[in-house]
Formats: structure tokens, sequence, C-alpha cells
DNA sequence: AGGGTGTGTAAAGATTCTGTAAAGGCCAAC
DNA sequence: GTTGGCCTTTACAGAATCTTTACACACCCT
């Protein structure tokens, strides 16, 4: 379940907190200080951080500077000072939500859930895991598997012999389905560098990668090329 | 800059959070219910939905409902109705915030750019896909559905086969409709150059666009010219 | 009606992008 | 050192797209 950080350093507001956050589901750590969530973050990894502003060694607001310096994970903030500037300043320095303090747990329970849920939207499929990208070993488009893992692809159980590189295009393509994919963004994430005017690596792996997988059974090519925008997948029912 | 999409039926208030937001460097455009709001939905994208909820013809709620039946779009409630279960509904249902109705423009703003900021992260960041089937690029007018993530434009399920350049012809047209679209603002948007004085390239464009589509299945035309003025689509009711 | 201007479109030309073969280079394994 | 696999570069061909040219027509004004 989502792994929730919440930092206040009321321990019995805490405690109420956390049980009511587990009733509903949530996976609860408690830490009563900035340095304290900081250093759990740097060990672990959480959905949604909850921060109280008013805390001893280090306050929310550079609680959530520092945080912000190293992770994108979502941060809601509470606070008894509830003036409008505060709430203001907070928002600019990168929490996604600010509430005032004596509020409704029926309120926060919400607010979390619509957090998490634009996370996940954003995450489309990627599964229900925190803010990192948990790559599932597996791939699966049509007649393909590609298992990453052991860096090998088979097509209806025929083992196809593809580079690495063919291989992390393919991954490229089928994540992206039904989306195209840009030259420039399979040079950046396949060859990891940007591409230049006179470099035809990419197509060259391209071209080795389609002749490797051959069209479909019913013969529509796999691959359509957009001219000048990039690259996308087909279906074999599509008209190519 | 971000378009915004407002929506109010309170036509002053929309006014005046209009030129506010401008100022801030939005694009903003604003209807007053919320079918008109769906319908604008359809033709184009948004960064971000300010709803409200009291609303004629379609309440907010229903509203929200409807557009995540088919987008992932933030949506940002506002209401007049500030009691809790107000919020919490609206919040589970799919908005990811929810303001009491008299608010500060100020944390409007803040929490506007919260938003902002958080998609934009999630879009660099380690997100495998660009736009993916998260978030299906769709525009439609009329009988034409076309897919910006796959590059692809269907007529009637038809799939159609045009250049990307006619592509975004169509894709201008469909966004200013129903006002008209100068050819020297297409020349910008299209083909990123100013319109020289023996440079028929877009009429060429625009020629072939309208040849590929074909008139509407009772013989009108997809598309009137303005002589002198511009062009722009029609629907097949009209006269021509 | 007649000239001027703006627009539609066919055809030809120019340009840019892409596919692929072949050759060269790099590196790790043997 | 040699071999083999893989990535990159070079070179060329072909294709898709964009632009220009040319001419015809429609519209507006006088």
């Amino acid at each position: 379940m989502h792994p929730i950080l919440l930092v206040d350093d009321d321990v019995e507001l805490c405690q109420l907190l956390s049980e009511f956050l587990e009733l509903e589901g949530f996976d609860v750590s408690a830490v009563h200080d900035g340095l304290a969530a900081l250093e759990l973050l740097n060990r672990r990894r959480f959905s949604i951080v909850i921060l109280d502003v008013m805390m001893p060694r280090l306050n929310g607001f550079d609680t959530l500077r520092r945080l912000r310096e190293q992770y994108n994970t979502p941060v809601l903030m509470m606070s008894a000072r509830g003036e409008e500037v505060d709430r203001i300043v907070g928002l600019e320095i990168g929490a996604d939500d600010y509430l005032p303090k004596p509020c409704s747990p029926r309120e926060l329970i919400a607010r979390i859930r619509a957090m998490i849920r634009r996370i996940d939207m954003e995450h489309a499929g990627a599964g229900s895991s925190p803010t990192s990208n948990a790559n599932p070993q597996r791939l699966q488009f049509q007649d393909l598997t590609l298992d990453l893992s052991a860096l090998n692809v088979r097509c209806n159980e025929q083992p196809l012999d593809l580079t690495q590189t063919e291989l992390r295009i393919l991954q490229c393509l089928i994540e992206a389905f039904p989306a195209f994919v840009t030259r420039e963004e399979l040079m950046r994430k396949v060859l990891n560098r940007s591409l230049g005017p006179f470099d035809r690596s990419l197509d060259m792996h391209l071209s080795n990668l389609r002749r490797k997988l051959g069209p479909y059974a019913n013969g529509t090519p796999r691959l359509k090329t957009l001219r000048g925008s990039g690259y996308l997948l087909l279906t074999p029912g599509e008209t190519s």
C-alpha cells in the first residue's frame, strides 16, 4: 500500500493521524522534525509527505526547500498558522497542497487520495508504487514478449536475437504506445546522447530492428515512421 | 503560455479573474456552463480547468464526472458552498484541489502554479512516456477525430493520410472554431514564418487538406475561405 | 464590362528526411 | 593478437514533403 511520511512535532497528533490513515489503508511512518524527515527520505521512498510548518530543528518551509532540491515527492503542508501568506509561500516553494491545521481528517484523506490519484494517472499503468519508476520485468505487446531482466525477446515463443540497443528501442516504443516516439527522444533514452546533424546511427538500429522483427503474420509492418516526427508501433489490424 | 479553462456562470467574476490570470502570463478561455466547457475541451487542450460548482445546465460535479470519463486534465474546483462535504465529494470524484469561493486571487495563482509544476515534473522526469495513453491527446470536431499522440486523423473511423503540416493547419482551425483564422496566423503557427509576397505554399497545403478531407456527407464544404481575411471551419448544417 | 487583386490547383522542381548496404572502428573474450 | 559482436560512419538511393511556377477563376470596385 502507499507509504506516507508524516512529519509533525506534535507526537500525540501524529499518533492520532497515523491510526486514522492506517485505517484508510495507508502505510504511515511518522517523524517529529525536519532533519529526521530528510534523513528518512534518503533511505526510503514515500508516495506522499505530510509536513507541519512549525517544528524544532528545521521548520517546515526549510525542510520543504531541502527536500525539493532532491526529490519531487508530493508534499501536503499543514499548519496552525493558516495565514494566506503562509499558504502562498508554502505553495510557491514546492508544496502541492496546504491545509490549515485544525483540519478535518476526512478532508485530509480526500486530499491525499487526490494527490495520489494524480501521480498514478501520470504514471499511467506503471503500477501503484511510490513516485519512482518501478520497472516491470516483463513487457508485452501483441505477439512480442520482452524479458528485461534476461534481455531477450520472443515473438510467438520464437526467440529473437536483438542487441541491447535494439531491445531498448523496442521497449521505448512499447511503453509509449499508442503514442509515437521522437527520434530525439530515442537518442536520449537509448543512445544516451543528443541527435547530431549527421548521426545516422539511430536509423541503422531501427533498420536492423525492423529487419529482425519482420512484418506481422498478415503482412502489416510492425512500425510506422512519421516523417519529421518519429516512430510508432502498429497493431496488425491497422492499415499502416 | 499555459492555456487555462475557466468555467463559471458569473460572467463578471470570469472577466475579473481572466484579467488577473492573464497578467500572470496564462492564456485564459472562459465559458459559463458545464456543457460549453465539455464542448470546448473536445476541441482544445488545457493545462488546467477551474470549475465552479453552481452553474446552470450542468453543475460542477456532474461536469467534473463527465470530464473525468475522458480527460485527466487537472481540475481546481471553486465554490461558494465551501462545506466540508462538498470539498470531499469534489475531491473524491476527481478534482485535484478545492477552494472556497471568496478566495484570494494570489492563493488561486499559487495553487494553479503548484498544479502546473506537478504536471511538468511528471512529464519531464522519470515518466517513461511523453504524453502516453494516460492522456490521450484527442481533438474532435464533427466527424473528425485527430489524435495528436499518434499523429493521425480519422473521419468516421476512416484514417486520413495527412501531412504534419496539414494536420497542424486542421488543428489550428479546430481550436479556433467557431472563429476564423488568418493566413498570417496559420503561417506563423504552422510554417513558422511570415507570409511573403509570392509565397503560395500555404495555399497549396490548404488545397491539399481540402482535397483529402473532401466535403461533408451532405455535400457541404468543410472549410470556407473568407476572402481577404482567412479561413473558417463549417458545420454540415451551414449554408456555406 | 473591365481591370485589379486574391485565391484554387495542377504540375514541376527543390529540399529534406529516411532506409539500407557496406565499410570502419571499438572493445571484450578467447 | 586475433576474432566476433556491436556500434558508428559513409555513401547513395528513394521517397515524402514542401515550395515555386503557371494559369484559371472568382470577387470587388469603378
